[in-house]
DNA sequence: TTGTAAGCGTTATCAT
DNA sequence: ATGATAACGCTTACAA
């Protein structure tokens, strides 16, 4: 690979000169610039990013650590970061923490993971990456960042303590109201909750945009038609029973797995979804299309908020103004209207 | 950030004694090297790679570019390169193609992205990288990488037609012919295949592993009985009738989503999969473990094709010898045995 | 055991 | 319009 001092010599001119072409500076001759240029071409010469880096103090390149490459959310959030960037033409470092194959679903439990991220920050600083982006593998607190961070730092699908760290998260709240409003539209007034677990942050904040379209729908809150799963589809179906008991005319399911579940429940008790009964889900992951009836469900903005987060860094390098209210960025859920919601007569 | 001389000065060292303290050089006094560490710990130093990469010529960093991060066997190849990786301490630097959202499906057909792909591996040279891994999107022939690219490169899960550049794939063939021997087994002799679009490799060799099964078991291999479909769920609810007119027991279909729509048609035929009928799929998508029955079928090795294509571009980085016929590395299939398959009374 | 100084491939300042 | 040269932060002979 040749140098710019090779390209210069086999062109007769001053290194300064072949760099001021390939920055475009100006104030070159045109003769001298074709020339240069030709050669460069011909001995097909790349410039040393490494060495222009150590120059000129910046490397346009952003670090990303991915709590875990292989959950279902982190693959669109990392291309919503990765749009963007492509966009401003920052370059990604990539590191995959593997923490669930490591230490199985429990690692946020303890923390010995904290001084695993602290090491791979230390070696992003070292390289010198202008910002970091966090992706959490799930929707929670996040507090291993250290706050001597020197570089802007956002944690994506997670929540931050220290407004410093903005941080970007779904607006489970409004998606929750607006799938339950659905319901309600629909004629349905007695909505059972199969919850996710019950410390979830999406769990508490799905289950207040549920009570909020009760509210606006004139529909009196009954706790007793909140039950609480595990998130898998085992929980829907076996939490079906007791809403059916109460009457419920429609199950509101924390995500599509446990509406699996309940699919699979309301099957054996002979009731169709979306004609004798309506079910819908969270997240429409992959086989929320596939079920029978089609799972009418709320689609998390995943890739959105990897492109939010990345919007997010650019302007605190830049030194740009930030505006949201102690950096928490909300994103938007989308709907997707399926057909597992029947429509009840009035009165019925 | 303080750099190596300031910690210099603050030791009252020369900036050579701090360099061998922090490499470990040895032939450095006892207490010097101590008060060295100290105020490094002190001062919060971290070395910067950027200045040790210009110097040494080595990055420890390869490249990977991934065709569409959102594709569904990308997250775990990048998984394994990322595990492997982190063993050999090399960082990744991640480049998302988004060929399926930029092109939709049809961008290989093109071959607008050649350039895309040729201008992102010039970056990924000037950045110094000395490796890189194409992730394909699909198994097939890449042959978007110039000839001329300086640095050893791997494609994983793709075919290359340059001996120079080795490439990790599915051992396809055995895959196959594991499940179609599982239904013989299984007292099946009139096995059924929906297979995938004729022109893909998968469908080409995955039917041959069918073939070799049949001839194993001595079962006449009838062309009728295999009929193609386009991978999508509804083309294997299409195209089940045609198999069971011909008396098929059993039912390979080449993906689960197939499966899937295998599974829709049987349900309105009256014919209860596992019991009256068996069908097998092939990629173990998530749904797979989901259906009712869940689907016996066949896992592909996404994690160990990513881990595999990490080693072998480390053996070229280390300039070892490479043991692959024709550069070509094969990764085998896991089945997962679910319960889509009945067993056959002999002579029924 | 420790220090001096050259040099990695650039950019940027200042002359010419 | 072009060139000489210092400097970026580090490693590495080589000298002391």
């Amino acid at each position: 690979m040749p140098t710019i001092k090779e390209i210069a010599k086999a062109c007769n001119v001053s290194v300064a000169t072949v760099s001021n072409i390939l920055n475009e500076k100006g104030g070159v001759g045109e003769k001298t610039k074709e020339k240069v240029l030709k050669v460069i071409e011909e001995m097909n010469y790349t410039p040393n990013s490494v060495a222009k880096n150590l120059k000129t103090k910046n490397t346009r390149s952003i670090g990303v650590i991915a709590e875990d490459m292989t959950v279902f959310a982190l693959p669109d959030i990392i291309d919503g970061i990765t749009e963007y960037c492509e966009k401003v033409d920052y370059q990604i470092l990539l590191v995959n923490l593997r923490l669930f194959k490591k230490f199985k679903d429990s690692y946020y439990q303890n923390d010995d993971y904290k001084v695993i991220v602290y090491k791979e920050i230390r070696k992003l600083l070292s390289k010198q990456v202008e910002g970091i982006i966090y992706v959490a593998a799930h929707e929670r607190l996040i507090n291993v960042i250290p706050d001597t961070i020197p570089i802007p730092t956002v944690v994506a699908y997670g929540f931050t303590n220290k407004p410093q760290i903005p941080s970007v998260v779904v607006l489970d709240m409004t998606g929750a109201q607006e799938l339950v409003r659905h319901l309600i539209s629909y004629g349905h007034r007695k909505i059972g909750v199969i919850a996710g677990k019950k410390d979830s942050i999406h769990t508490q904040t799905r289950l207040e945009g549920y009570q909020k379209a009760l509210f606006d729908g004139n529909i009196l809150y009954d706790p007793g038609m909140v039950v609480y799963g595990d998130w898998d589809r085992k929980s829907g179906y076996e939490n079906t029973d007791i809403l059916i008991e109460k009457g419920a005319t429609a199950i509101f399911c924390m995500n599509d797995f446990m509406a699996g579940g309940a699919y699979d429940r309301l099957d054996e008790l002979g009731l169709k979804v979306g004609e004798d009964i309506a079910v819908v889900g969270y997240d429409n992951r992959e086989m929320a299309s596939y079920e029978k009836p089609p799972l009418t469900t709320m689609g998390l903005p995943l890739h959105d908020i990897g492109y939010r987060a990345s919007e997010v860094i650019v302007r605190l390098l830049k030194k740009e103004e930030l505006h949201a209210e102690n950096g928490i960025y909300y994103i938007e859920c989308n709907p997707f209207i399926r057909k597992s919601v029947n429509r009840i007569e009035e009165g019925q």
